[in-house]
DNA sequence: CGTTTCTCATAATTTAAAGTTATTCTTACA
DNA sequence: TGTAAGAATAACTTTAAATTATGAGAAACG
């Protein structure tokens, strides 16, 4: 037995609807042995007849009545996913996993969310914050769509945007609020306190000040920037945080913000996904939504 | 934009059950290109990527995953339909509308109705009960599926087959039980009651007694036979009943019944149905169920 | 009653779609 | 950096679905 097309059923449908070969035929643009033969082999599929034909007339079989409603529903269905498709595609519209590192998620998340909100109220966004490294992973398991990370990852099979340029400033001591920007030379004195192993930051702030990663002292360790930024506020050291970390992390601490004079130092925050992903173009266009939520210059092209 | 059908849905099902292009392939028993090439135009249809095809791995992406189950129901629905024809042909199911002339339906149905029940309990049997000409109308406009009516009809889109052959018997006062059976002259004397015009069984009486059907006076028509039993009981006439109401019709009358010595006056009832109606088989097995139904002597075939 | 008309079925042929094998391209992995 | 895995592409074949033309059966009509 041949299978069941839908073609079939659409032509079936007309049949029933007209009541008439001919004119089910012409509403379909097509010949009238073309639907004959169709529904011919439709009824063989199914074995049994779906019309009566009578010289005038052409009756649904009581079989031909029962599965008609069945067939409609199909074929509404069918036309359904094509609905789907089109509101799928253009819109920032279904789910979207978005991983953040620790370093930005909490200054920036705020506004993703609000802006994107705001202009993709269609979209469910799932956000995950972790470290860079488990974040790719992540990406390259499937198990995330994008993730906002600082660049370059350089992995060939995930591609960057930048988002935008974000400088460390230098947090010490109250005290010291009104010394002078302290040198290289006078940086690598201090007593700097990181972030654990495995932050991004850590890394970039220990480039900075031309260290080692192998460097760091005991008890110099937080777990976060509003951690680093309390202990600096005890005196025990000095720390380097993101711009667009100060305006939450030193509102309730004993701390001064130091910037650093040009060249700034300063590390590119980026959006990244799989090259693969099929979700470029949507990607693209979230992008440039978080980069203005940013509010920060427009990054070039990757 | 080409259309969409049921054969790339079951390759698309296929490639999100498996994630693996030539383990689908296989799975639909056809090579690993046609899958390719069927996924790429269901993914054209609709304008967006089912699959994201990373060097190792085929992933839904989310629009993919968000229409597979509707797939799958629309391939179970489409199964859903094979299997209604499968049950509706063989075996006796569905609907069936059947037509009975008044003067045999009273004595038959309960027969009837009992017998399919058992034989064909799938069977959803609409009775309607009317004349012949009307049986014969609605037969014709596709709202009856067949009728039992006194054969021949002779309607040439009719197909005809023979039930059972029924004799009449004649029902006089009680008081004339133990009279001899009237002559042909004998008959014609007496006050014949007849059914109202229209019933098949009063034109088949008044050809058995030799009279023209203009003959009736006044007054001794009914519009039942019961009723005209009943009227016999008064002592008006004398009327003509089938052998098969004589049960029913005479339990509490006070009449006598007179049967005529070969050749019995007689009619053949049989039943009757479209040509063109693809249920000839199945009315051809309920024919039998109805002719056994009835404890009559075969009939010969059409 | 034959004849015309309506309407579906069938036949012959063409066109289009779907499948096959062979090959290429990409990417991961040793 | 070469090898292997797996999807894509190409060239070609097979199969399915159209088209036009024709046939055939029943109703309708003069």
């Amino acid at each position: 037995m041949r299978n069941v097309t839908l073609k079939q059923l659409k032509y079936f449908e007309a049949v029933a609807a007209t009541g008439h070969f001919g004119h089910a035929a012409s509403l379909c643009s097509i010949s009238q042995p073309a639907i004959s033969v169709q529904i011919k082999e439709l009824e063989e599929s199914f074995g049994t007849a779906l019309f009566e034909r009578s010289a005038r007339q052409v009756r649904l079989t009581s079989f031909g009545e029962g599965i008609l409603p069945r067939v409609q529903g199909i074929l509404r269905a069918v036309d359904d996913l094509g609905d789907l498709a089109r509101a799928a595609q253009d819109g920032l519209t279904g789910r979207l996993r978005l991983g953040i590192i620790p370093t930005v998620a909490p200054y920036l998340l705020p506004k993703i969310v609000g802006n994107l909100a705001l202009e993709a109220p269609d979209l469910d966004l799932h956000i995950r914050e972790t470290l860079t490294d488990k974040l790719i992973t992540e990406l390259q398991e499937g198990r995330l769509d994008a993730a906002i990370v600082a660049l370059p990852v350089s992995e060939p099979s995930l591609t960057e945007v930048p988002l935008f340029e974000e400088a460390f400033v230098l947090v010490r001591g109250e005290a010291e609020a009104d010394k002078p920007v302290p040198s290289m030379e006078n940086l690598r004195e201090m007593r700097l306190l990181l972030l654990e192993e495995g932050h991004c930051f850590r890394d970039q702030a220990l480039s900075f000040c031309g260290m080692r990663s192998n460097l760091p002292r005991e008890g110099m360790e937080g777990s976060s920037l509003s951690t680093l930024v309390q202990m600096v506020g005890t005196g025990i050291g000095v720390t380097l945080i993101p711009e667009m970390a100060v305006p939450v992390e030193t509102r309730s601490a004993d701390v001064s913000i130091v910037r650093f004079p040009a060249p700034q130092p300063s590390r590119q925050i980026g959006m990244i996904w799989r090259n693969s992903s099929p979700m470029a173009k949507q990607l693209m266009q979230i992008s440039a939504v978080v980069r203005r939520a940013a509010g920060a210059k427009e990054g070039t092209s990757a």
